[in-house]
DNA sequence: AAATTATGTTATGTGCAATAACAGTCGACA
DNA sequence: TGTCGACTGTTATTGCACATAACATAATTT
């Protein structure tokens, strides 16, 4: 029972991506949150006022499937949609928003500590410039 | 416009894994192939007469979501599912099926050796052990 | 002023993964 | 040997993340 593209970082990063968001998606759900909905929160909160569709490209999710994420957010009363230009909504987070955002915040501090910990030290510094080299949204 | 999560491993690894796995599934559908059928394919021509349930351990899919994929195969011509116990069936790609598979293996190594060449050469080597580390798949 | 671009929305489809329930088969073991 | 528990494959259903196309409206460019 061999596995030929154990060698392929590809492969690897599909596997080890698919176990480490499940393992985040368990726990984040004891908030009531979605893995995207955790990390909308924290960018609305460090960006208050920021545009629907400049949360969409900072995050990789197009105007399309942003509509519906932001409006279940509102909707549960943790976000504000304010129009800003007459097209653009302005997004700020509620009381109730920044609270659970800062909660939010504890599950994710706490998963990525777990993780890097699971890291052998020698290789844990090299993990994020790699990862940040195959990401081309950075410098899209 | 500032990104709170960038400093954290598990955002990244989801991230990178996200835009590296669009790149690759764009490519390999020109074989009419998913992500998911390509690496099978792969598995099966490496382990012939593997059984749907270990080809599913292994690539951590589940029995019941592994019958769909496997009669798809099947029904393409790809794969034959013969019963070895009379519960348990064996995988064995067909004449067409490792003719596909070799093409598959082709469109993979170009896509590793291209994802591989954009890390920076100190990183390079850290990648694959970082990763397996973050991936209870191994040792499960 | 007209043409182009940007924003948000609705509707729809796809891929991957999870759960529950079921029938049939195998193995262990009393 | 017969029974009980575990294993295999299946069907049906659900959820999440992501994609495209088409549209109305507003801003920007020229």
């Amino acid at each position: 029972m061999r596995d030929p593209l154990l060698h392929y970082p590809g492969y690897i990063l599909r596997r080890a991506s698919s176990a480490a968001m499940a393992e985040f998606a368990s726990r984040i759900v004891v908030l009531g949150l979605r893995t995207s909905e955790a990390t909308i929160l924290q960018i609305v909160a460090a960006n208050p006022g920021i545009s629907q569709s400049a949360l969409g490209r900072m995050l990789d999710i197009q105007r399309a499937n942003m509509t519906p994420i932001a409006a279940r957010l509102e909707a549960r009363g943790l976000m504000r949609r304010l129009p800003s230009d007459g097209r653009s909504l302005g997004l700020e987070l509620t009381a109730d928003g920044i609270l659970l955002a800062q909660k939010a915040r504890a599950v994710i501090d706490a998963f990525e500590t777990d993780l890097a910990n699971r890291i052998p030290a020698e290789h844990r510094a090299h993990l994020i410039p790699a990862l940040l080299a195959l990401w081309p949204s950075t410098d899209d």
